[in-house]
RNA sequence: GCCCCCGUAGUCUAGCCUGGACAGGAUACGGGCCUCCGGAGCCUGGGACCGGGGUUCGAAUCCCCGCGGGGGCGCCA
């Protein structure tokens, strides 16, 4: 928030009579700020002082004139607006703006942030596409306020879905080569489509899924192999979509691996010796070891009081398998996984794997240990990450360490986006406001495909207004741009709420978009250009030369610069990166109508402008890169 | 039956946690703006808090009762 706040919150307090704690909590931002730096509503002043709240605030206004700090009180009906001497307000507000560490903190907490955890079988969609926004964004502020993350990517390499594929390859001769050079990851999907279909025609199918899932788990055999070479290869291929968006993994973690390393029977036989945890006789849960939720808080009303952590075949549920896992996380399993080096990605880093015996490979990072544990889940798995919480508690884990579901609103799609990548809809479901994705009838919209019709517009837009630039460079200014649109159409709504994904306003470069924010950066970068042709040296930051951004239109900017700090604070407390496009917006909003009023390289405050728009351009590129988008200098 | 999430202009949305000045913005529609730093922009016009109670000097915001939409409550994965 703007510097100054406790010192203004002092003064008032000095001559209204009170303690400055009682007036710090009040003091306000002016909507419009032509009306000042900062607002005091009496209101509540009112019955403390047996006045009039009109009349506080005019008597307020009077003393505080003589202020050194103020350069303007007035009273505006029950409101007392104050105007700050500029020199010392704009300076102090720039050069923190300018500096490396404006919005910085220093938090050391070890972090772990789980997102992505698709099936490793098909491609991803756009609704995958939410969560690894949300997931990498969270780990970017994360470090940016100096925690030691880790990302980690789930991989579900168990379940059913391998089965399919793995038979297919081992029993029906599907070449493992994809035959005409298609993505790994899209011939995966089409392979377990039809393998899926082959259950249906050939009644020999299923016996033999069956068997390759008991190879899988058991591991230490050739169809385990192959099935881990097959999935980690199809892994890299959705973790290549994730790094076009520009989102990074430190580690994946694959769900054999837990059961190799016989993870779950340590947690479990923890958790059996837990009041709540018993082996159930009779009843309809004849068999199974259930945790029983009606003494823990948050499961009144429930139809069934109890999980079922294992059947009564003796497999474990999901919720069971979360729960050990979370132990892992915590750092209460007291067994860990052995690692080695996967993949270089793109931005340098190094991405791991685990492994279920050790490796002749380099030491690893430190993985496991987590202060704070973060899974990037949507809401419908809610009640379940309930039990897992329940379940850590039922072990009497209370301790400072947490575990987070974070969840996010479902993605559904509009009609005319299926019949747009080509999908044949029925009469009815062409009247439907919004479909949900089924995998049954093949809706399907991928994170590459999308990503391709983007690049494809905003590339024809550069073009237009970059004829001299070449290839190379339209290419990659294309693909930055289309992951600013993609990104932040994904990441601006509120996490809560369910988003309708609809091609033509993801496709939209205009308006509140990722481009738009982008462009703003291009056009301060373009008068810095502009300036350095002219021979103008960047000034540094002197009260003088802050002290001339006085019109209203500059200072509206100068107030959000000073948010930033705010807006990453919150971004982070609440785990929503969306009030960082709100802000960003924002602040290029401000920004534009500041541009277009006045002239930057002319007249008697070019060098206080000039301080602006090198401040705007630091903190939109340093808000954009937060949010995994790259900030051109033109476009 | 119980629990959770969401209801703001034609459409999409910010604000809600922490009550305060005429509820911001985008899009679509109407009217303007490049002899001047990039028109993916700016200016301008009309258009909205689901309903009813309550608390308060003051409610989109807090509380209660409804209404509407979505999701969840499996030995599924």
């Amino acid at each position: 928030m703007l510097p100054f706040r406790s010192q203004v919150a002092e003064r008032i307090a000095r001559h209204a009579g009170l303690s400055k704690e009682e007036i710090e909590p009040l003091l306000e931002i002016p909507p419009d700020p032509a009306l000042g730096h900062f607002a005091l509503p009496c209101f509540r002043l009112a019955k403390q002082l047996k006045k009039a709240p009109q009349a506080i605030a005019q008597e307020l206004a009077a003393a505080l004139r003589a202020e050194q700090l103020v350069e303007k009180a007035e009273a505006a009906g029950a409101y007392l607006n104050l105007t700050l001497r500029l020199a010392a307000l704009n300076s102090t507000i720039l050069s923190a703006a300018l500096a490396e560490d404006f919005g910085r903190a220093i938090q050391r907490k070890r972090i772990l942030v789980e997102y992505m955890n698709a099936n490793p079988n098909k491609p991803l969609h756009i609704g995958q596409a939410r969560n690894v926004c949300i997931g990498d964004s969270l780990v970017r502020l994360y470090r940016f306020l100096g925690n030691h993350v880790h990302a980690v990517n789930y991989g579900d390499d168990s379940g059913v879905n391998i089965g399919y594929n793995v038979v297919g390859h081992l029993h029906y001769q599907v070449p493992e080569e994809p035959p005409s050079g298609e993505k790994f990851d899209h011939y995966c999907g089409r392979v377990y489509t039809e393998m899926r279909q082959k259950e249906e025609d050939d009644p020999r199918f299923k016996a033999l899924r069956v068997d390759v899932s008991r190879k899988i788990e058991a591991g230490g055999n050739p169809v385990a192999q192959f099935q881990r070479r097959y999935t980690e290869r199809c892994a890299l291929a959705q973790l290549e979509s994730c790094w076009r968006m520009r989102a990074y993994f430190d580690l994946v973690n694959w769900e054999t691996d837990i059961l190799h390393l016989q993870f779950f029977e340590h947690g479990i036989s923890r958790l059996k010796n837990t009041q709540h945890v018993h082996a159930e006789q009779g009843g309809q849960h004849d068999g199974c070891l259930v945790l029983d939720l009606s003494e823990l808080e948050g499961f009144s009303g429930l139809k069934t009081q109890a999980a079922v952590l294992i059947k009564s075949d003796g497999t474990a549920t999901y919720a069971a398998k979360d729960m050990v896992y979370a132990m892992w996380k915590l750092g209460i399993l007291g067994k860990d996984f052995y690692y080695a080096p996967l993949a270089e990605q793109p931005n340098g880093r190094w991405l791991w794997t685990t492994l279920s015996s050790p490796s002749e490979m380099p030491r690893a990072p430190d993985f496991g240990n987590y202060d704070l544990s973060i899974a990037v889940i949507d809401k419908r798995q809610s009640h379940e990450q309930n039990v897992v919480k329940a379940g850590l508690k039922a072990l009497g884990f209370t301790g400072e360490r947490e575990y987070v579901h974070l969840p996010y609103g479902v993605v559904y799609l509009t009609p005319r986006t299926l019949e747009h990548f080509g999908f044949v809809l029925s009469e009815e479901e062409k009247r439907e406001e919004r479909l949900p994705f089924a995998s049954r009838k093949g809706w399907f919209i991928t994170i590459d495909d999308t990503m391709e019709q983007l690049k494809r517009k905003a590339y024809a837009e550069s073009q237009a207004r970059n004829a001299d630039r070449g290839e190379a460079w339209l290419q990659e200014t294309a693909e930055l741009l289309a992951v600013g649109a993609l990104r932040f159409f994904l990441t601006k709504l509120d996490r809560n709420k369910d988003l309708t994904f609809d091609i033509d306003q993801a496709l939209d470069l205009e308006g509140e978009t990722g481009p738009y924010v982008q462009y703003t950066h291009a056009r301060s970068c373009a008068i810095l250009r502009k300036a350095e042709e002219q021979g103008i040296a960047l000034p540094s930051c002197t009260e003088e030369r802050a002290a001339t951004l006085a019109d209203e239109r500059e200072r509206a900017v100068m107030v959000q610069l000073s948010a930033f700090p705010n807006a990453v604070e919150r971004a982070v407390r609440g785990m929503e990166p969306d009030v960082l496009c709100s802000y960003l917006l924002e602040l290029a909003q401000r920004f534009n109508t500041f541009y277009n009023a006045l002239p930057v390289l002319q007249g008697d405050s070019r060098e206080g402008r000039l301080l602006l728009v090198m401040a705007v351009r630091r903190v939109l590129a340093t808000g954009l890169d937060l949010l995994g988008i790259q900030a051109p200098e033109r476009m």
